[in-house]
Formats: structure tokens, sequence, C-alpha cells
DNA sequence: CCCCATTTGTCCGTATGTATC
DNA sequence: CGATACATACGGACAAATGGG
């Protein structure tokens, strides 16, 4: 297996086990290299594995993170509704502040124009009541 | 910006305006490479957007083809089920045999178990007809 | 405001491994 | 088996953003 891949599992087990908690900052990459005796390629790669994951953040100038869990916000869907999913370009991710590893929720709603949500702060579910005819 | 961000830019309008239709295959990186007078890993990493929005598809020792859309099952929603998406690990993804740049959905609906889709196979819609009380 | 150290981003070159045809 | 093509890995160099002093 990949060394990329091996420290990236590494660090997504400590990540999943809560060893490094959400908002912890990780170690630079140089350090990172360092520690697991790998050049500073392989673990750019793994790094770049975890964001494609959503479970980490990478801000230039300062380093990595654990990503927080977002607030989900309740979608309920009529039969009239449509969502469909994809990803967003770097355009998008731009515009719409969205992390690296998160998806685009598209909701197409009779009559309105189609509404564009980060996945991650979205739960989806039918429409709690419903209408007759 | 970035070379290889203006080579993807490029691609992508190729796919979108259809110039490049699906199924087309992309030119090799070298030959990518060579044609944009740019290096490899700018082609390299042009291809790697395309890959992490869903548009193109990578064979190793195959090369890269624009991906054909799926056709997509419709998901009916009732007020008890839930859908929540996220980005498949690596794992996850040859598992499922999901390709690059396509999240995950998560299904769960009462007294099942979770159901894993890919999301570029699906759109969700509420319950066409609402069950009373 | 500038300077500086840190850190990630981009880019190039090189070599080797591995899958496909 | 060879040819082609992508994947991995390391090295170095410079650019760009950040934050602290």
């Amino acid at each position: 297996m990949p060394v990329y891949q091996q420290l990236a599992d590494i660090l997504r087990n400590q990540i999943r086990s809560g060893d490094l908690a959400p908002g912890t900052d990780l170690p630079g990459e140089f350090k990172l290299a360092e520690q697991y005796a790998v050049g500073r390629e392989a673990a750019r790669k793994a790094l770049a594995v975890l964001r494609s994951e959503g479970l980490v953040a990478t801000r230039r100038g300062e380093g990595s993170y654990v990503r927080t869990p977002r607030e989900r916000q309740r979608i309920e869907l009529g039969a009239a509704d449509k969502v469909t999913i994809r990803m967003p370009t770097p355009a998008e991710r731009v515009e719409l502040d969205i992390d690296e590893g998160v998806a685009l929720v598209v909701l197409a709603r009779r009559g309105t124009e189609e509404k564009l949500l980060p996945s991650d702060e979205v739960v989806i579910t039918g429409k709690r009541e419903a209408q007759k005819g």
C-alpha cells in the first residue's frame, strides 16, 4: 500500500477515534514528513486524501486542522421538489465558502430558483405533513 | 492564476460546451503537457481538478476520459426517512465502485439498515402520495 | 507599516512501480 | 514480452499567504 495512504489511514483513525478532536491543529507538512520518515509529497498527499473526505481543512500559511461537524439544517421535500448532488467547481467553493471534500446539494423547488447548499449543512427528509389531492 | 487551473478551466469549458463529449478520451498527461506547453505536473493537477468535480475519470495504464452522466434512480422520502451526504473514503470508493468526485448518499430508513448510494445515480424527492395519520 | 519566520502552494526534474493493451 | 500511460515518491526551488513582533 502506498506510503501516503498508510499515513492517511493512521491520521483518519486518530480523527475517528477522537484522538485528534475537531478543531485540533495537525502538524505541518514538513513535521508530518519528518515524524513518519516520509517525503513532503507523501505527507501532502495524505492530507489531500483527508481533505477530499471532508475530515480536514487546510489554510495556506496557517496549516491543517480537523474539521468541526456542521450544524445541519433540515430540508423537507415535497413531491414536486427535486434534489441532486454534485461536487462544486473551485470557483463555486470560493463563492459559497465550501471546504474541500464537501459536496453541493442542488435543491430545485417549483417556481423558485435552484438553491445551492453545502452538503454537510443539511439533512433531507420528506414533508412532515402531507397535503391531499 | 495557476497554470493547472487555467488548463482545468479550458478543459472544463470544452466538456461543458460538448466539444469534448461524454466518453471521449482525453490526451495523455505528457501529450496534454506538450500541447499546452506546461509541465507534466500541471497537466496531472488539471486532470485531478476535473476528477474531483466528477467530470473526468482516469484509469491507470489507460488514460482519462469524459465521464458519462449516470441514469438517476428516483428516491422518494417519507417524513421519517433521512438523507445525509458525505464523501466516501478511498476504501468505500473501491468497495462501491464509485469514481472520484462523486459523493455518497446515506439513506436512513425506519427499521432498515443504512443504504449507501453514489450521489450521481440518484435524484431525491418527497413522497408522491402521502399517508394519513 | 515593514520585516521576518512559518506554512502551504506551485512547478520542475528524476526515477521507479504497476496496470493496460 | 514490449510499449504506453498513469501512480508513487523524493528532491529542490521559489511564490504567496499568514501571523507575530
